[in-house]
DNA sequence: GTCTATATATAGATAGAC
DNA sequence: GTCTATCTATATATAGAC
């Protein structure tokens, strides 16, 4: 930027990276701006020099991430979609697998962090960042319900905006806890999954539920 | 207990019916002593002296469900199993649909308090909640997922083990979220659902989740 | 058991020198 | 842009009178 040295990253890089980290493993209430310009190896005013407030650092933090995952993933959802034949749930569902992983080449551990950020920016915040999320990246989440929708059509809208949300909220929980499950499963049964090995197991899961017909009244 | 009043709750139980509420709403972090000391119309102090610490307190918030919640549900697993056909898994979640509407009976929104402290002590505590449960109601929930097992022998205990926790997250989050998405529905849809319908709602989903066939590797 | 007053810690944010 | 120092607000927790 007009400067010759490059021997460290921007600060407010540095801030970035600290701050995503630290909001995605203990929520955002719970990270202080003075950990987070600790980790990040900073000073403490920096963070209000080049983000304005703490409030606006969550949402910079939010942005890296969606700026690159949403179109990549609605770029997914309209190539599926070119095909005549219509695509099914699980397909859907599975186009989502390269944009998540994708994350990861942007930054380390990125598809992990970045789900986890996602399920804390729903649960935690009052609305301020489910209003951020819906507002500026409203378009790529329409067209994803529109393509769920056409591939279960017997699924009315008003349930499918529940069943939607139910299947957020197990991909959420499950990468929030995915480290500590990770340990039991490990320990229980022998198994060792990366986040790639977890997305292809939940991945069936969300589609039958989601797809699983409404049941007459008893 | 030895005196003449009781014109007034006890503060102990005004501590506790104001926390929980706060707690639920809010989450354990966004909720401070001086606000539930204030709604609940007693002494800051009296936390302290009452239940030690705030972390305490919300223990004790979370016992006074799981308590009543926890016995129950096992007794109608126990009743479903009683019957010589095997149960299917539609059949062992909605058993645990009585005993979570009970705890409306108990304290006005009792459910839906319930669901979401358990969602909060999940995704906000660092694993000392998650401790907390299992390690004081860890028979009940290992007789749960005994029943679940049996009444889906095609998925392998590892694999039963992963859907069981996305199960948890579905509610969970749901049951977090709810007080927001039913807004929306309500916008969105005209729809108007109380906690049970939506409990109804969440059920077919993970049965079916928790049931689908294993895919064979691609 | 309940109160006031306060100790103690930590938070986000900012002023002003460099 | 970056630093130190500090403001202001709010948190949990406690000491000690009643």
């Amino acid at each position: 930027m007009g400067h010759g040295m490059a021997s460290r990253t921007d600060t407010k890089t540095r801030i970035l990276d600290a701050a995503e980290k630290l909001f995605a493993e203990r929520g955002f209430s719970e990270t202080s701006l003075r950990l987070i310009t600790s980790k990040a190896e900073v000073n403490l005013a920096s963070v209000n020099y080049h983000f304005g407030s703490k409030k606006e650092l969550i949402r910079a933090v939010l942005a890296r991430y969606l700026d690159v995952f949403m179109p990549s993933a609605a770029a997914e959802i309209q190539r599926l979609f070119k095909n005549p034949e219509l695509a099914n749930l699980n397909e859907i569902f599975s186009s989502l697998i390269k944009p998540l992983l994708e994350l990861n080449q942007v930054r380390h551990g990125g598809t992990t962090i970045f789900l986890q950020l996602l399920g804390r920016g729903y649960i935690e915040s009052q609305g301020h960042l489910r209003w951020f999320i819906t507002t500026h990246y409203g378009q790529y989440l329409e067209a994803f319900v529109r393509a769920v929708s056409a591939s279960a059509p017997h699924i009315p809208p008003a349930e499918m905006f529940w069943r939607l949300h139910f299947t957020l909220g197990t991909i959420v929980f499950t990468m929030a806890s995915a480290d500590a499950l990770n340990e039991i499963a490990a320990a229980d049964y022998g198994e060792h999954n990366d986040t790639e090995a977890i997305i292809r197991k939940v991945i069936p899961y969300m589609a039958a539920g989601v797809s699983v017909p409404i049941l007459a009244k008893e």
